[in-house]
DNA sequence: TTGCGATACCTTTTTATTCGAGGTATACTC
DNA sequence: GAGTATACCTCGAATAAAAAGGTATCGCAA
């Protein structure tokens, strides 16, 4: 692994990839832009990452895409399959323990007792 | 990978061990516990993650050792060094800005323009 | 006195997945 | 006609989390 965002980045490409196409059908190139600024400039993927992703995710069924011709161009569209909502309703769930388990963690006081 | 917590454990690890041996030394068997109590029990970490991981930071600098026999058996405490203790802040940085920007992700409107 | 659960350490193998770098091609602008 | 932006893609390397299994000691109970 290089590392540009490093650590703490396993399972966030899918989570924001479902979350995103979740709202609207996007292609991979638009995808890429949206992470960063959905996230406020926090979070970065490349093309190496979000295209894997999403061919990952339509393989498991939880994307599913059309091609679209725009301007001499061709772009593919995905969004969201019902899988593909359930999947991004467990990820979050988990995403959220995990994260308030961190926070518990750093916050509190290590020493206290249960 | 295999799962049981499973995604976005990547970094976790470390983080926590950090954290938690940056308040005492405490010895490998005892961190296993350690995490699941300071992390509200959202978090466990198997000796087979648990270990690997304290020789890993141990070779780094970033954690020093030393043994102590306590009735017969033989325990290994580890505590943080200045190195570790800046790994740690740097760590708990970078977890905070991909935590910020998977929340503001995951609950702001996907489409809102920047 | 043996057998078992808890304590305490450790390693090896598997497997997922992120990331950078590179590759193709079209469109638009200068 | 050169360069930049758009748009798709793949490959290879490196990481490191997890499970499972291995050794040994201790204390307790049957």
């Amino acid at each position: 692994m290089a590392q540009t965002n490093p650590p703490f980045m396993s399972g966030i490409p899918e989570l924001l990839l479902l979350r995103l196409l979740g709202e609207q059908e996007m292609y991979g190139y638009e995808l890429v832009r949206a992470v960063r600024r959905v996230t406020g400039e926090a979070i970065s993927l490349g093309e190496g990452v979000i295209y894997p992703a999403l061919h990952a995710l339509e393989r498991q069924g939880a994307l599913k895409s059309r091609r679209k011709a725009v301007g001499g161009r061709t772009r593919v569209y995905y969004s969201l399959t019902a899988r593909g909502r359930q999947r991004l309703a467990r990820l979050a769930g988990e995403w959220r323990r995990v994260q308030s388990g961190v926070e518990t963690a750093l916050a509190g006081d290590a020493g206290a007792a249960s």
